[in-house]
DNA sequence: ACCCCAATAGACCGATTGGTCCAATATCAG
DNA sequence: CTGATATTGGACCAATCGGTCTATTGGGGT
């Protein structure tokens, strides 16, 4: 219904933009993609592209919490979930051809110098951190201890997407978990 | 002679693509900046924009060893040049106006798949990755497991510092340290 | 039947994109 | 000096950019 063609044009906005970055993309390609034409797209989405790339932002962070909920849903500990998402994020890695990025920096990052583009890619971090937070008291961590846990585990995560990205492999992602808590980093 | 318009040219496209990312950044603007004519541009650099952003960004790579080099030079240890490093850049950071990334992952990842491109981030990280390494073994660890920690060290950093852009702020490139070596660094 | 309005369809726009081309000038060697 | 080469200056180009505008369609409510 309303959401049929809104849906497709945010999904497919997403994927390009996280491909090709804001930039990158051009409103051509995402008709032509979608089949949808362009007095559609401005009828969804007034203000075009901007509108677009916040709307699909938004859209592609509420998948990312989705996946970090279903990684520690079933975890023994705040490690345990992190390791499981990370190998979450480089199977989805590896299914995108190796060059998907993140959905909210390289849409947003990449995007015109905006104060609203600004805001979004905070919030996105930060409810994600909240969210990652949340599993790890619930997992028995003490409340700030479970912060900066997060904190460092979606830094990491996202330097390792750029890592993979840069090397064109998942490997990054993957060794990350053994590199955070295994064993040889100095941990007397 | 390096003629200081081909300079020119390097730094500015460097500092403009790191800022705005390589699509976000038209020739034009690279030209009004330097106050160099297109035809100079196309003389230095027959490929246009694709050249100058391989060039700058091979130059910048360059730059960011410097750095490295600089951090671990007077270190005692590994976790001591790490922190230092990691307190230059957000040093680098601020003096952007909190907003510069990455030079090679901003210019090289935002471009066009372009095998040039991908070969080229992967050296710089590579050079990165092993040039932290050499200061590693310099300062005791064995030898795998100072790429190990050099690895951790860069993916990191990559990582804090698109969350220091989100954020607007350096405090994640400074925290980073002691997160990642705990309280027993001791360096200031 | 009717209207109403959300939604689609795409022609059209000025501005900007990266790039080409050639004439003019500077720099050098002999 | 002369001639050759390296570099500069900028007019010009087709293609694409994001965006506007109007005309038409389609389906639900009364």
């Amino acid at each position: 219904m309303e959401t049929s063609t809104r849906h497709k044009l945010i999904e497919t906005a997403d994927m390009l933009f996280r491909k090709k970055g804001y930039h990158g993309v051009g409103i051509a390609e995402i008709l032509k993609v979608t089949g949808v034409p362009k007095g559609s797209l401005y009828h969804h989405f007034p203000n075009g592209k901007q509108d677009l790339a916040i709307a699909s932002a938004e859209w592609a962070t509420k998948g990312m919490i989705r996946i970090i909920d279903d990684a520690f849903e079933t975890a023994s500990s705040f490690e345990d979930g992190a390791t499981t998402l990370c190998h979450k994020l480089a199977k989805f890695f590896d299914m995108s051809g190796n060059w998907d990025g993140c959905p909210v920096s390289n849409t947003l990052l990449d995007g015109p110098e905006n104060q609203v583009f600004r805001d979004t890619v905070t919030q996105a971090f930060e409810m994600w951190v909240e969210t990652a937070s949340a599993h790890g008291t619930r997992l028995g961590y003490p409340s700030p201890q479970a912060r900066d846990a997060s904190e460092l585990l979606l830094i990491a995560i996202q330097g390792a997407w750029s890592m993979a990205r840069a090397r064109q492999s998942s490997e990054e992602l993957r060794k990350l978990p053994q590199r955070l808590y295994g064993g040889h980093t100095a941990n007397p």
